[in-house]
DNA sequence: GTCTATAATAAGATAGAC
DNA sequence: GTCTATCTTATTATAGAC
């Protein structure tokens, strides 16, 4: 076994940072083994492809997050039975941005990361919509219902849609957004800052006329 | 002289075609070439780089695109001096589906240009804002503010951006949205649809409380 | 302007010694 | 599990004949 598991931890926390801030074909297992400082052989040893790397990285991310996630939106039918749109759509804040505690930049990298594989070929971002997280997705869009209940599925289906998109894509270059923020209107945010800013877009958006 | 420029065009045609489906990093000039049926060769010879080539096939959309919108913001401007914030947005409708006219498919492919540019490192996307076109930037954030005078500067960057990013990052996946739609809802709807779903959303997230 | 041939480089992946 | 060395393949770009 040796240092097995530490190589593991070392790849993924190179690949993951290096897929954020310049996406997956322009980043190679060269470029990871050696900011990881591990061999070259060892992602395919441990991870088989850079694919599976890719799938691996977001992986170990989405399973923390969902299930909290989950927490949050039983935790709100129960207290609430009648939630607001804006409550609904709260219930990703402390789930996304507790991410920062398990590891440095957590929040922006995963969703730099899902903004990254959404256009990247899609393939890992429709596995997270339809695969191994359907359910807890069928239990956000009820709620989103009942808190709207005048929207068709058909707008629901378009709406979250442009909502996934508002939020993914300002995550994706919420560094460079932050910065020019702090430059040009002297505003020293955070991502907390973001998000904040991002829910009340999104509630109106979503309950537009 | 002789084809240079049914070669060239050949070339801008096959390439925006790719890069929008695959992006641009995802596309070797040997698929440009083979798809455009030209030489190998021609791309570093009409072009000098793969790199000039993506400037050439973006700008060749923004130096039609970017003057309709202006036309239009003037025209707004003239024709009704107090214009909400739906009519504001809608002066993008009549540039971006004319584009249709101009070639086929132009509207979508267009915008999943500018999705891809915007996440591929960014370059392209900022010289959109900051380069050649500021002043119609700026022309379209003095509309917004005069329709929706409660924001603050810093409150219409951010969500002039987070608008940004919903319609970017739809486009960028309106085939697959539109397939989802005819698939799930029975909705036959095209890229005008589509646009013209975006607009309320838009509109109400920038006017949010 | 167009073509073939080829250079130069970088990629993902693996065989086999340790 | 780790390492070196190497294979195979694909890329962008260019030199030089036509």
């Amino acid at each position: 076994m040796a240092n097995a598991q530490t190589t593991k931890l070392k790849i993924l926390d190179a690949a993951e940072e290096l897929f954020a801030d310049h996406g997956f074909s322009e980043t190679s297992t060269r470029q990871i083994t050696k900011k990881a400082e591990v061999n070259l052989a060892s992602v395919n040893y441990h991870f088989g492809s850079k694919n599976e790397l890719i799938q691996a990285v977001i992986e170990r991310y989405l399973e923390v997050l969902v299930p909290n996630i989950d927490v949050e939106l039983t935790g709100l039918k129960n207290d609430n039975p009648n939630p607001t749109l804006e409550e609904v759509f709260s219930v990703f804040i402390r789930p996304i941005l507790s991410l920062n505690q398990q590891r440095k930049n957590g929040t922006s990298i995963l969703l730099q990361l899902l903004g990254r594989s959404y256009t990247d070929s899609q393939r890992h971002m429709r596995r997270f919509f339809l695969g191994n997280y359907g359910d807890v997705v069928a239990k956000f869009v009820a709620l989103v219902y009942k808190a709207q209940p005048g929207l068709s599925p058909s707008e629901i289906f378009w709406r979250l849609h442009f909502t996934l998109g508002t939020v993914v894509f300002t995550m994706a270059s919420s560094d460079a957004l932050m910065d020019i923020a702090r430059a040009d209107f002297d505003e020293q945010i955070a991502i907390e800052g973001v998000v904040k800013r991002l829910i009340p877009f999104i509630a109106a958006g979503v309950s537009a006329p």
